[in-house]
DNA sequence: TAATTGGGTACCATTTTAGTCCTGTATAAA
DNA sequence: TTTATACAGGACTAAAATGGTACCCAATTA
């Protein structure tokens, strides 16, 4: 399905909470209130974005997170990044080595193309943009379908 | 990671095999044996992707396993649904019902643009794209870009 | 009728994920 | 300096998904 584990979905919905009041320190335990998740998963998530750079925190009384810099610099790949390692379609487009079956594979080359694409693509959505309300509108008929059709 | 299950992986390389002699029968032994993977295992991507309606099976002596159509006319959107189900990025985005953090979420909205860019990109890469041993070229850059741009 | 080949399903082992908890440390206010 | 607050780090458990295998049945053809 390729789809998000949860935790990155909540990393997202977090972020997206903190973004929208950037200039004020938000506390574990109100986060989770606003976002109505338990407040120890919350906390885990949190502390992964802060050891990604996402955020930074201050403990302490009156401490808590913000964002380590604006929301139009974080990008959706940052966060996905952040909980899930880096962003890739196969195993083999991680790993240092070659895969055993790089011989018999035959699509790897075009695999990591299209990997490529959807990193580029979550790179160029921001926090900004997720945390706005308003919808994105992506014209995406047309610009992707050119992106195929330049392999024809 | 975004990652693609190793199945779906294995169902792609089995898929692109076939698609470069698509007028032979293909057992699954014979699959096994080309892309040096074990014979259950490919076994089991294959009848998922008959399911699945990307291949047609014919049993008995000379069976084996064709193309359900034209290599063009399959993408690698319908290769990853075959085996992983439908592509979603978040698990509230296939759910029929509302989520219960609807309310609290506040990102549904455009995560789901961004997933059906993701989705749209998927069925524009085909299967022949795929088996193709020369590479696609993805002028990724500048298409995918103006799609944030859009929102701006 | 016998050999071949896929269909379906159940099963198990392993890994990953989600979620919780505990102990330690930094900060700030009283 | 003390104390309450709040994050840091990591250990731990339970549940779920994944990968892989095996078994028996059905269809086809020689």
């Amino acid at each position: 399905m390729l789809k998000l584990s949860r935790l990155t979905d909540y990393a997202a919905v977090v972020m997206a909470q903190i973004a929208r009041h950037p200039q004020a320190s938000h506390a574990a335990a109100d986060l989770a209130e606003a976002v109505q998740l338990p407040h120890p998963t919350v906390s885990k998530t949190l502390k992964m974005l802060v050891k990604a750079g996402l955020l930074v925190s201050q403990r302490g009384v009156q401490g808590g997170y913000r964002l380590a810099r604006p929301a139009s610099h974080i990008t959706a790949a940052d966060i996905i990044a952040a909980i899930e390692g880096p962003v890739a379609m196969t195993e083999c487009s991680q790993a240092e080595g070659e895969c055993d079956l790089a011989a018999t594979c035959g699509v790897a080359d075009n695999w990591q193309r299209v990997s490529l694409a959807i990193r580029t693509l979550l790179e160029s959505v921001t926090l900004a943009h997720l945390a706005d309300t308003t919808p994105i509108k992506l014209p995406v008929q047309l610009p992707i379908q050119s992106i195929s059709l330049a392999s024809a």
